[in-house]
DNA sequence: TCAAGTGATTAGCATATGCTAAGACTGATC
DNA sequence: GATCAGTCTTAGCATATGCTAATCACTTGA
């Protein structure tokens, strides 16, 4: 007996889909989502993400261990993924096709994301070339729910010394998006570690090829994903 | 005492959104909009629109009359007109640059209004050179809140002898909009009114220049909005 | 081993939106 | 002018989602 077949399943409503999404971001590192942490980035109350993961538990889409967190369910990874898909797409269209910058596309995708149809994401990424990353260099799943993880390292932890490319910056912080294009510290970029200060002080890096130098604070290099090309 | 400036004024739900372009448009006629009437186009039952029509009163958005109907005041018509816009810039920018047929942009259009910025809806007017007719013909209100005013007439009340030209179609119902494109009879379309069949028959008009006849039912007939030409 | 402290949950409430069933009003008809 | 059919509103209820205040439970340090 297949619930899909019993069941008409009722579209998801845009709480539960952005509820799906934080819940894989904070639990994609392996592990557990925390009721805290699923309240801060949705800027809810914490009893309002105990009501939400009770709900979303009845409907199979979590697992809910009471005091520990919560995980996704491959129903609601399969869910969360076609968010991420509509999200990443969205991004891209709006920055190629209708001249958005890349710090203003976040938050209009966020609303989007849960009022287009399948159909019309697919024509989306056909018109682009069926985009493998969005602006922020995230891979952008397939719609099939594919997803290619790759081994990134915070430029924060990057080994001095180390040739390493930029491959992705978080996208929520419409300011810092401006200030990294502003540093020439996209997605894409070569750097080479040059020295970190210590207390959680900066990161100093060169430019490759042009040997311009710049300085990332803690915070930042942070947030900026990076794969090490030569060590 | 503006209360635009005392009150930050909360968005406007997408169930507001829709209640207001369905009360503009029952009652563009001039006069009021039934209760029943607003129910049966939003498909909900009539004692939610009793229920909605009294916030909506309590915000200043319409006026009441009880057991008479209600009428959008100034503000509730610019928060309408506003949302006409967003639906027709969405429905023709669909059309044009997604691919979509014309009996496809509705519904679609229909959930996107409530999710997009006016931003967007301006990048996109913008990018399809500022469009004045949506794809069935209905005329777009500029961002300022003006809307054009036709005089057109039913294709079921065209004289019989007179040249016309069929200028807007209902869009909600794809089917018919998928047999009247087959049929030829889209925006633009030149016809010369032959005859009326009596008891609510249909209309006969011969294509111009084409000569080529056709024979549109009553029911039809009535969502042919048309210009007369030449009496 | 236990008592604090932190984080999670429950209790109780509010708002927006929908429903059905019951009652109230109006306009047309005799 | 009384009656009735149809329309409209009110009453009472349900669901989804959010909040604050109070309570509970796990972890950790004494
Ligand atoms: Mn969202
Ligand atoms: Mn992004
Ligand atoms: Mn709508
Ligand atoms: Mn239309």
């Amino acid at each position: 007996m297949h619930a899909t077949l019993r069941d008409p399943e009722p579209p998801l409503t845009r709480s539960v889909e952005d509820y799906l999404k934080a819940i894989y971001h904070l639990s994609s590192q392996g592990g557990f989502a925390a009721t805290s942490d699923i309240a801060a980035l949705l800027e809810v109350a914490p009893p309002s993400v105990s009501g939400m993961v009770k709900r979303l538990s009845e409907t199979g889409l979590i697992e809910h261990v009471p005091y520990r967190g919560v995980q996704l369910t491959a129903q609601g990874r399969r869910a969360a993924l076609r968010m991420i898909r509509r999200h990443r797409v969205l991004e891209v269209y709006l920055s190629q096709q209708l001249g958005y910058d890349w710090d203003g596309v976040h938050t209009e995708a966020e609303r989007l994301e849960h009022a287009v149809s399948d159909e019309l994401i697919e024509r989306m990424a056909k018109a682009l070339g069926d985009p493998q990353y969005d602006p922020h260099g995230a891979p952008i799943p397939t719609a099939a729910g594919e997803i290619e993880e790759a081994e990134l390292v915070p430029l924060a932890d990057a080994p001095i010394g180390a040739v390493i490319e930029v491959r992705q910056v978080a996208d929520e912080d419409a300011a810092r998006l401006r200030y990294l294009a502003e540093q020439g510290l996209t997605p894409g970029t070569l750097l080479t570690v040059t020295e970190r200060q210590p207390f959680n002080g900066p990161t100093i890096a060169k430019l490759r090829p042009s040997g311009e130098a710049r300085v990332v604070g803690q915070e930042l290099a942070r947030s900026l994903w990076c794969r090490v090309v030569t060590p």
